[in-house]
DNA sequence: GACTGGCACTCCCTGACCCCGAGTGCCAGT
DNA sequence: ACTGGCACTCGGGGTCAGGGAGTGCCAGTC
């Protein structure tokens, strides 16, 4: 049905098409690629790749331009990965260096994604279900107010408010905080957890500071779970500045929920995952695109990153870049 | 030079062309407005105007449209504070209960303005020079890799990156941390800088530790100083998308760079600044004004917040929100 | 002297119209 | 199975005229 000749027409159609941004013709189709037949031929096959859903046509008497399910197939099965080149390479090896702390290089990933695929990137914190908890303090900032600050063994630090009873004073805070960091130091999130979990309420002022430290935590805890993200990149929508509807508009509407933007990201995968038009079930999103990959230890995705685009992108470079950078961070953390 | 009834058309010119964004003639205006002249007397009046740079026309026979000079005028002289409505009172006294430390005050805030203003906000991390260091840890994370974490008396939480000597061992580690904590609780951020600095090396490792740390908490406080911002309502820009390259553009460019955001704000006031048009050196964003006021104790600006939008926008409500939302969270702060 | 009515003029916007070109589908011929 | 040829379609761009909203100016009135 779909023989080699019609495939080629159709990744001829969508590389013009990704290039030029017009609709693409038989006659230009013959001449710009080296496909040794007719207008006529061509022709032919692209009616046939229309009737099977391929390619669409604006208006009569226009060329064709893919449709979604053009782009699935293209991304499937045509789309030959394509290598980066050396400064790209040399980017991505440089632009974590010396990053601090996992803020930065959350910070710093989403500047390097945004910046070599020109488009809008997304990485999620990472969720790093083997860290573990280097330590805990439970401060008090005012009379009746406590901070509670967490640290991972990945160097993420999180913090939450905790209501301390009034009568405390700063020496049984500063007791009970040494406690609660005895009890979970160690752990993993999900250990820490269930230890808390079992806490004894104690009758003692002691103990009510040391319930109140220990209720934050597992909320930071659970809380960690619907993990964070950040986005860059958002000068490039700049580029599609003709398509402000359908790309520029809903892209930023997106981008202001973190929600959104989780769902958006999708599954935990450890490959790049292409996302296009419709497939993203989300209103207003269907003419862009998600390409996005997972990130983290070989057999343990930490979290997940990518771009958002028009679904007329150059899929083969920025699957090759999502991919490339995805390898680099998970690489650095796991080392670092 | 300037009469009253010329300041009158002047300040109706605006308030139309705001709503209507289309250039206002001198009939529409003696219509739409309680002006009790013909429409020939407003003409002469708007020549005047325009001779003296407070309108322009986009072209023979066509309306007048203001000039930044005549917004200037406008925002100086004539506009009359437009009280909030009760739903927007109402808005802003509730957003903010609940806040649990300073990371989420900043982002509710930032919402909030977004919201009530229906434009891009920008908030600035407070600056207390009145807050005082709660507590001090240095902890380690691998090896030769530490973290020092710092909380401060406003909740507000801030971790670097420390180099520890290999040689030290978890208890060293542990002692330095509490030496730390000794030297600088309670103390003000310049004051700890100050103790810090005079901190003499010791040849052992336990002094080794204690200076990397120690080093860290400088690094964090002088840090400090330059204040990191965050935007929201970045999805309002889709109300000008029809002016896609003189405000959404170069608003989306700017917004990526922090140094120009923090620019944009311009220098801590505790008063209500405009800033219109060219006044904004910044190329590009000519086109856009920027309402800002600055946050904190009466008399102590703790950090700027604003908006950004088109140069065309209701300046009485805009002004009348940010300065609003400024003193309800300057106030919330304070107390909390 | 300040304001107004009237008038001629300017210029943009809109819609109608037409032409051109790129593209198509189809069919008969190799 | 492929190709050349042909009639047809349709959008984009260019031109043109009319209408409308606006202006500047001037002579007249209170």
């Amino acid at each position: 049905m779909l023989d080699d000749r019609k495939l080629a027409v159709l990744r001829a159609i969508i590389t013009d098409y990704v290039r030029t941004s017009e609709p693409v013709g038989s006659k230009a189709l013959v001449d710009r690629y080296q496909l040794d037949f007719s207008p006529a031929t061509i022709r032919n096959d692209m009616a046939t790749l229309e009737e099977e859903g391929y390619l669409t046509q604006p208006h009569t008497s226009a060329g064709r331009i893919p449709t979604d399910k053009g782009y699935r197939l293209f991304v499937d099965r045509l789309a030959q990965v394509k290598p980066l080149t050396p400064a790209e390479k040399r980017a991505i090896s440089t632009f974590l260096a010396g990053a601090a702390d996992v803020d930065d290089v959350v910070a710093r990933t989403v500047r390097l994604l945004a910046q070599v695929t020109q488009q809008v990137a997304i990485v999620q914190y990472p969720l790093v279900s083997t860290a573990v908890i280097r330590h805990v303090d439970l401060v008090r900032l005012h009379a009746d107010r406590g901070l509670v600050v967490l640290v991972t063994s990945t160097g993420r630090v999180t913090q939450a408010h905790a209501d301390l009873p009034l009568e405390a004073d700063d020496d049984q805070v500063r007791l009970a905080s040494a406690r609660l960091a005895a009890l979970v130091r160690g752990l993993t999130a999900a250990e820490a957890g269930r230890v808390l979990a079992r806490l004894q309420d104690e009758p003692t002022t002691e103990g009510a500071v040391l319930t109140a430290g220990a209720d934050a935590v597992r909320a930071l805890l659970a809380h960690d779970l619907t993990t964070r993200v950040v986005v860059g990149g958002v000068q490039n929508l700049t580029r599609f500045g003709d398509q402000f509807e359908t790309t520029v508009k809903p892209v930023l509407e997106a981008l202001e929920e973190q929600v959104v933007l989780l769902r958006l990201l999708g599954e935990a995968s450890s490959d790049v995952k292409v996302r296009i038009g419709h497939e993203n079930d989300h209103a207003g999103l269907s003419s862009t695109s998600v390409v996005a990959s997972g990130y983290g230890m070989p057999h343990d995705v930490w979290a997940m990153l990518g771009v958002v685009g028009p679904t007329r992108m150059d899929y083969p470079s920025t699957m090759a870049s999502v991919r490339a950078v995805a390898r680099y961070v998970g690489r650095f953390l796991a080392e670092g």
